[in-house]
DNA sequence: CCGTGTTTTGAAAGCGCTTTCAAAAAACGC
DNA sequence: GCGTTTTTTGAAAGCGCTTTCAAAACACGG
């Protein structure tokens, strides 16, 4: 930088003025300055500007996972957003893992980030003391509410899920299956399954615990949980799957069995992700706002960074989209036998 | 830092190389230190960390895109094996566009990352001049050679596609059809189709150019590609897909136009991601080692971070992998009256 | 042309660490 | 116990910027 102000004729602070904010340098010297920053290559050291301003120009975001086409799409609308607000955006995995989370979580605290993105709720209450300590803003993901409210972008995944419900009892299903993630550290799955759990009590209806089977986000989970469903004494007539992916399993799973979806058994699923529409048969699905998260996620952020005071996002709206793998339970017959 | 010195009872310095080298500090004044920090809840600046000793610990990683399921997994990999080397990726997308990713890798720049992830090669020669200025090692990903040889990390697209041509010829197949990437600024999706070419080329066979369509790597756009080839006066008897979205596109639209695959047209893909092995008919294609590139990526460039002189990393393998979407082409007849 | 108010500039003091260098402490050999 | 070698420590000088504060330059009205 004092190379640059040399040949420039200024003094550094000029230069870092021209830099931060060019409208207070006289547009003549800005010419002068610019051009010496051209001629020289100079770059300036983020490092040390980080370390004078006390800001990194940095987001930090933690997801479980990169390698499904779940939090890509989502990342990718952040990074765009925060972008051209002039962030960079860093980030981990934390292979659904509490403590590598936590890990990361301080990483990036170390970093000094100037603020952070993290998927749900479900953590160490001291995580939060020690990120609010920081005083740097964050947002949870994938959820809508919870203790953190005003830091919750996302979807009520319970009440999608009931939504979900809702339709499939109405068109006449007694006896689900579901296929769910493990909802031990992961409020996102909980909430689907209590939100399936919540509406079939709602219409006085059971949900065997064995049939309510827990397995990684994996078409081949979704498979293997599919068969031991059908396969059971008494199978269901609609098999909830918790993810998309698992749907997927499910849908493979059905055909190598010889089930016909919807006949023999409806499929649902849970996200609508981009495959859902070309399934043989397309999947009945919730439409989950992604991207859209993703950007609320980073304009939320922006605000704070700016200093506003901002109100608790609002909640995003999820869709049920009906296709061709739900249909009315065949043998009511039978049902309605069981059911006595 | 001071406070945890002055409680520790030592300088500054010796907090320092606590936190740096704790082998070099007596074990007793060793825990009184770490007492210290917990007591104080003390996080390490790494701006200042960063200037002072000039690393960042910090690896930026630019992609094309993260919305699909293509590179999350490598990237997962890469931040896998880096981030147990006490590293932290930075990610940005360049969405095809090398403005963009000049931008990115500006800004990388100037945060002083200690390495550098591209994908391809194909850029303007003064980039590379700015990264070595910097003098911090890089790697080009998704490729195996080329000018700057001993920084790709990949496999050779051409010899793969050329491989795939020589077992679709041994078929039987002589009128090809091809959904290709945008080849202006994508060496890989022009290394794929030069081999298509070079392949074809060997065995004296035409690529007609109204028979290579050029799309974005999307399923939808494959499908449009897919039908204007099929519905054209003399539909190729196999379509070679530059990638696999284009694939699955081509897939579902030939089960929605009512064409069999593999019986009335051959359908392959390149990637073998993880639908190939599940869509109706099971989709032969070229399977690249994905999270391997990832890992070798990260250990070539963590070999140089910790100043080790290394040699060009060897080209990965890639397979050629028959499932049930290609066979002999049906009409042997009409094809040599269309070959005379 | 001078006084006043406003904008633009430069000097200098950090930001919170690392690292060098020399001094102090410990370890060792006899 | 002494001199010597080795290890451990502390003082102090940066790392390359930003930012405060006061001085300098400018603009303007009378």
């Amino acid at each position: 930088m004092e190379d640059v102000a040399r040949i420039a004729g200024v003094s550094p602070a000029t230069v870092s003025r021209c830099i931060n904010q060019p409208q207070s340098v006289r547009p003549e010297k800005r010419a002068r300055i610019q051009n010496a920053i051209d001629q020289l290559g100079y770059l300036p050291n983020g490092a040390a500007r980080a370390l004078a301003s006390r800001k990194s120009r940095m987001i930090g975001a933690i997801l479980p996972s990169l390698d499904n086409m779940l939090f890509g799409g989502p990342l990718e609308a952040f990074q765009k957003a925060v972008g051209s607000a002039g962030y960079t955006v860093a980030v981990a995995c934390s292979e659904y893992d509490q403590q590598h989370e936590r890990i990361h979580i301080r990483n990036f605290l170390e970093s000094r980030v100037d603020a952070l993105l993290l998927v749900g709720a479900h953590r160490d209450p001291n995580i939060y003391r020690q990120i609010e300590r920081q005083g740097i803003p964050y947002v949870l993901t994938w959820i809508s509410s919870g203790d953190r409210q005003q830091h919750c972008v996302g979807f009520d995944n319970a009440a999608a899920a009931e939504h979900l419900i809702d339709y499939l009892v109405s068109l006449g299903h007694r006896r689900f299956g579901m296929i769910s993630g493990f909802v031990e550290h992961n409020g996102r799955a909980d909430a689907r399954l209590s939100g399936v759990r919540r509406a079939l009590a709602r219409h006085d209806l059971p949900l065997q615990p064995d049939r309510v089977l827990h397995r990684p986000f994996e078409p081949d989970a979704g498979r293997d949980a599919f068969h031991i469903l059908m396969t059971s004494p008494e199978p269901p007539t609609v098999v909830v799957c918790g993810s998309e992916p698992h749907a997927y399993g499910a849908l493979f799973e059905a055909r190598d069995m010889g089930i016909a979806v919807p006949d023999d058994v409806s499929v649902t699923g849970f996200d609508d992700m981009w495959l859902a529409g070309e399934t043989s048969p397309a999947l009945t699905t919730v439409r989950t706002p992604r991207d859209e998260m993703g950007r609320q996620a980073a304009s939320h952020l922006l605000a704070q960074l700016r200093g506003e005071r901002v109100a608790a996002p609002r909640p995003l709206q999820t869709t049920l989209v009906v296709r061709k793998s739900t249909a009315p339970p065949k043998k009511v017959a039978a049902l309605s036998r069981a059911q006595g």
